[in-house]
DNA sequence: TCTACCGCGTACGATAGCGAACATTGCGAC
DNA sequence: GTCGCAATGTTCGCTATCGTACGCGGTAGA
């Protein structure tokens, strides 16, 4: 995918941790490739590994009784596949596929649950980014309910756009359409507007972003919410973190 | 409301604790009367208190920029109010608004946190609660997509009805609508059909369930996911706490 | 007792997205 | 090269829900 060197701080949360906490996981986190469509977590299955992307995209996605889908919300480099293992639930009702090809540090399940339970550090920076998470999923159900299929396409396409390195996703309609729980068609026409006011440009399961800008002037206030709750949870960690301080 | 005595392990969560964590909260446990429509918590407020209804139901909710409005979930006496205050956000963009008047108690903020940063039983019980409500939370996002309006309404009144002690909701076709983010007229309609059907009844902002079971014969899964993932994450409590071990 | 407003009923055109069917066109396997 | 399929384009009727408008009865407050 990307031949640039490895490094588990191309993860965001793993950048975020101070040296002391990094050593510890560092001789345990496994470099692993992961494909597109891969199944790393099938709905009511319990997870062996946490996974943190560094250049994949992992979508979490309900499948209804009747076979239609929807994705709750992605995992990029900003977070970690795995969050009901520290919840202390261990499954979930949806599963995790790979939405985007790429790599990834992986870390044994009961190492990551062991880190945690320090309560140190480590947990405040899981918790902080579960409740990322959690603003996902809730603009994910607003979206759903009252924007246009168009602004939806939009905020996916910014969302994970922000995750990747470069302006293209590797991406046809058909798998975009299971992401947003819509049909092909939909999106073909959706994306077909955006390509001929110039903003997109795609070709036989390759999408590129020409007009960032004109993206973020179609997309509706969710993609804002989401992006600027990510940042604020994420970044500034260190200031934070309740009673317990974090001195490097 | 309801003239029976009031107790605080009338809150399931409360109602789970052992009773030294119990004995801990006991004296700062504060009774409080909500009332319909009460905002106990503004976007992007930081809440002084956090919230264990009783009899009463708060709903968890978002206002977007064009005034539209749809709950994100829903907190009974199966929950908290105020996770983020223990996730480390403090903050979220979503408002808690109360959608049936009633009881509930109220901590203040800080005990909460220090409570939770024990790192004990407490903590244990609420990321599993956490996790209840992020199944809410995907399943209101599922939903939304793929559901019609009236499965949503048969979901939104069992969701209900498993929180309170009857089978009455004091709730205008108006305030559903702005539960479920739709039109008024919207829910009328849905209302009606369920009503000559024999399954509900309702007049001037009452609305009885006659027929519980008819009820679950038009929802959609969703129901069934959420209720059954609370039962899963909050019932077994004591049988699960990763590494600490927790003996009555 | 009267009245204003709240809660609900209903109707009508508009529209976004659905479901199904079918056409077209690259690209890869052989 | 060419064959087959994957990816995209396009159309048509359909349905759920929207936006708007208005009617009507019940209930609370003066």
């Amino acid at each position: 995918m990307f031949t640039s060197v490895h490094e588990p701080r191309q993860n965001h949360l793993l950048a975020t941790l101070q040296s002391e906490e990094y050593g510890r996981l560092l001789p345990h986190l496994e470099l692993v490739v992961l494909r597109l469509g891969d199944v790393l977590c099938e709905s009511g299955e319990r997870m062996a590994f946490v996974y943190f992307p560094t250049s994949s995209i992992i979508s979490l996605h309900y499948v209804t009784e009747d076979g239609s889908s929807a994705e709750i919300a992605g995992v990029g480099n900003e977070g970690i596949l795995g969050i009901s293992l520290f919840m202390g639930g261990d499954t979930t009702p949806s599963a995790a596929v790979v939405q985007t090809g790429g790599y990834g540090y992986r870390l044994k399940a009961d190492f990551m649950l062991a880190e945690f339970n320090r309560a140190g550090a480590m947990m405040r920076l899981l918790l902080r980014y579960t409740q990322a998470l959690i603003t996902q999923m809730s603009q994910t159900a607003v979206c759903n309910r009252h924007h246009s299929l168009e602004q939806q396409l939009c905020r996916w396409l910014l969302l994970t756009l922000d995750r990747l390195p470069s302006n293209e996703l590797v991406m046809t309609h058909e798998l975009v359409a299971s992401m947003l729980g819509v049909r092909r068609e939909s999106v073909t026409q959706a994306a077909s507007k955006l390509q001929r006011a110039g903003i997109i440009s795609y070709h036989r399961g390759h999408i590129s972003v020409l007009d960032r800008p004109g993206l973020e002037l179609h997309v509706c206030e969710c993609y804002q919410v989401v992006k600027e709750e990510v940042d604020r949870l994420l970044s500034d960690v260190r200031n934070t973190g309740s009673d317990t301080a974090l001195n490097a």
